[in-house]
DNA sequence: TGTACATCAGTGAACGCGCGTTCACTGATGTAC
DNA sequence: TGTACATCAGTGAACGCGCGTTCACTGATGTAC
C-alpha cells in the first residue's frame, strides 16, 4: 500500500494527485516505526517526497493529520468488531468480539495506541467523533445481545458494556505494555492462550 | 513538599544538599503540567533551580529520572492497596483494591500514565521492577483471598487476577482518556457512580 | 474549440525555539594521617 | 586539632539537531464564456 502510494507520487511533476491518502499511510509508518513519541511531522512530508509546508493544504496542522490517521483506525477496528459479530449465541459473540479487539490492538499497535491519546487530537472531528462512537456501540449491541436503544458510554444502563470493554481495553493495554512478557510474540501469545480464560470471569 | 524542597535550595551556597529529590518532585510538576509528551529533562533542572548538567549526576539521563518517578508511582500504588485491604471478606477486598487502583490513577494521572510508557523507561532497573512486582502481588493476593503461592502476571493460575487487573486497568485509562466525559470532575463521577456497577460483573 | 483567469496544491528557504548531552571547570565536603 | 588531598556535586557555555509553522512564490488544473 506504502509502495503503491509512492509510485502515484513518484510519476508526478508538480501535483501529487493523492497526497492526503498518502500523508495518512506515511504518517502510520513514522508512527510504527518511532511511536506517538517520536512521530514528527516533517517526517512524515519527507517519507511522502513532499515538502515540509505541504500537509497544511490537507490538514491544518499535526493534530489534523494525527486525528485523520486515529479515525480511520476507529473505522478499522470497527469493521474487525462487525466482522467478528458472526453467528452463535449472545456469549460467543461476546467472545468473538474481545478476542477481534485486542488482537486489533496488537496488530495495530501504533495507532492503537494513538487512538486514546487525546492530547494528540482534535476530539471534536466529527469523522473521528462518528467513528469512535461506532465502536463503541457495536460492542454495546453484542453485550445487550441485539435489544434496546443503544447509548453513549457512561449513561447509567451501560454498565454491562462498560464492564466487557474495560476488560478487554485493560487487557490489550497490558499486553501492548508487555505485561505478559516482552519477548518478541509474547503478547500475542497471551492472547490466544489467557485471553480465554480471563473473558469466563466476565458476568455479562 | 515542591516548597519544602525549594526552600531547601534556596538556601544552599553550592551543593544543594537533596538534589534527587528535589528533581523527582521537579519532574513530577512537569509531567503533571505537560503530560509524558511535553516533558523535558532541561525545565526539570530550571524548576529545581540547578543547571541542566546537573541531573546527570543522579540519573545518568532522562529515562533515569523518570524510572525513578515511575518507581515511586509503583510504591505509592502499592501503599494504597495495601491500605484497601483492610476488614470484610474476600468479595469486598476485592471490590475496595479495585477501587483504590481506580481512584489512585486519577489522583495521579501523570505518574500513572508515565508508569505504563515502556519507551520512555529502563524496565530492567531493579527498583522500578521490584516495585511494579510488588502491586500486581498485592491484587493477586487479594484475589487468591490470601491462599496459594504467588505468581508473576501471565502464569497460567493468574487468570482470574489478571481478568480483575485488566478490569480495573481498563476503567482507569478509558476514564483517564475521557470516554466517561471530559468535564472537569466526570471522570472522578464515573468512578463513584459507574465503577461499583462495573465491578458486579466481574465473577472470580 | 479556444482562451482568460481564478483557484488549488505544491515549493523551498527561513524563522525562532527548546531540546539532551558533553566539556572543562570549580567549589564544598569529608577523610587519612 | 590541623592539614593535605581525593572525591563528590555542582556550573555554565557550547555542540549540533530536528522540530512546527510561516512566507512569498509558482506550476497545474479546471471552469466560464
Amino acid at each position: 500500500m506504502t509502495e503503491d502510494l509512492n509510485s502515484v507520487k513518484s510519476d508526478r511533476s508538480y501535483h501529487h494527485g493523492a497526497l492526503r491518502p498518502a500523508l495518512i499511510a506515511a504518517a502510520e509508518a513514522v508512527l510504527a516505526e518511532r511511536g506517538t513519541h517520536g512521530f514528527s511531522l516533517r517526517e512524515t512530508a519527507r517519507r511522502a517526497g513532499v515538502s515540509p509546508a505541504a500537509p497544511a493544504h490537507h490538514f491544518r496542522d499535526a493534530a489534523g493529520l494525527l486525528t485523520a490517521v486515529a479515525a480511520g483506525a476507529f473505522r478499522d477496528l470497527g469493521d474487525s468488531l462487525e466482522a467478528a459479530e458472526g453467528a452463535g449465541g449472545r456469549d460467543s459473540r461476546i467472545r468473538a468480539q474481545g478476542v477481534a479487539y485486542v488482537r486489533f490492538a496488537l496488530a495495530n499497535r501504533a495507532r492503537f495506541d494513538l487512538m486514546w491519546r487525546a492530547a494528540l487530537l482534535k476530539r471534536d472531528d466529527l469523522d473521528y467523533a462518528a467513528a469512535a462512537a461506532r465502536a463503541f456501540l457495536l460492542l454495546d449491541r453484542a453485550v445487550r445481545g441485539g435489544t434496546g436503544a443503544a447509548e453513549a458510554p457512561g449513561g447509567p444502563e451501560t454498565a454491562p458494556s462498560i464492564a466487557c470493554w474495560a476488560m478487554v481495553h485493560g487487557f490489550a493495554t497490558l499486553a501492548l505494555d508487555g505485561e505478559f512478557g516482552t519477548a518478541p510474540g509474547a503478547a500475542e501469545a497471551a492472547v490466544e492462550g489467557l485471553l480465554p480464560a480471563v473473558l469466563d470471569h466476565l458476568a455479562v
